[in-house]
DNA sequence: AACACGGGCAACCGCGTGTAC
DNA sequence: CGTACACGCGGTTGCCCGTGT
């Protein structure tokens, strides 16, 4: 059926903001707030399309923003959450009162899974990498397909939804359980082990942001639910 | 000094979801 | 109930800048 373009390009500026047209667009949403992002150009004066406004005002215009790198405790928290989420940066971001999905996605891509793997672990999995190659091994007789992430799982249910560390996890899930249990549990090491590594005090040593029980429990919303 | 290269980041693109009609 | 629309999200791209050769 295909979609409709979110707006006619025709005429519309793209590429790098002036701080003119931030201005614009804050004084706007300052004045007015935000009720349409699609009239928000117009009414403006930009010849932007609403997408292209709404990701300027998220990213980089709130005034809420938290500016400047993130922290190393902020870091770690990350990789939690994301041994957790998978890339669902948004949700990820949610934890950081002031930082945007993007900033995270960016710094997860950028710095975060080099350190990862200079460590040793695998930044899809969070499992330390020799021990993903023993897993490999031990089920060689597994199709080595089942094994990979699919990111056009098709016939997955919840296709479309499950990010791919997630995907990977329930394909594990399914042909060893236990597997599944120690890769975990692996999970929710990792930032403690990186902390040991990098000889940093970290708040979640006494008090994880979220227990194993919690990650082991299918009720529990975020990863296992379907909007 | 000039060039090549890689990292970091802002912005874009396309798809999924929610919802009003 | 089906369709169209707006929004939100995640993946990707492209530019800028610092660093190495």
């Amino acid at each position: 059926m295909g979609r409709q373009p979110c707006c006619d390009k025709v005429g519309l500026k793209r590429g790098p903001w002036t701080i003119e047209e931030d201005h614009k667009l804050i004084n706007f949403i300052l004045d007015n707030g935000i009720h349409c992002w699609r009239m928000v150009p117009k009414l403006a004066g930009l010849l932007r399309c609403g997408k292209s406004c709404r990701l300027r005002w998220i990213n980089y215009l709130r005034p809420d923003l938290k500016r400047g790198a993130l922290s190393e405790m902020e870091e770690n928290q990350i990789i939690q959450l994301h041994a957790r989420f998978g890339n669902r940066w948004s949700k990820i971001a949610s934890h950081f009162p002031g930082r945007t999905d993007n900033e995270i996605k960016n710094h997860w891509n950028t710095r975060i899974k080099r350190r990862l793997k200079l460590l040793g672990v695998d930044p899809v999995t969070h499992k330390p990498i020799e021990e993903k190659e023993k897993v490999a091994e031990k089920t060689e007789t597994v199709p080595e397909e089942s094994l990979e992430v699919t990111p056009k799982a098709d016939n997955h249910e919840q296709s479309g939804v499950l990010e791919t560390s997630e995907r990977q996890n329930e394909v594990e899930m399914s042909y060893d359980e236990r597997n599944d249990y120690e890769m975990l549990s692996g999970s929710l090491d990792v930032g403690l082990w990186i902390n040991q590594e990098t000889n940093t005090s970290n708040s979640y040593n006494s008090t994880p942001p979220f227990s194993l029980e919690d990650s082991l429990n299918p009720s529990m919303g975020e990863s296992s639910s379907v909007q």
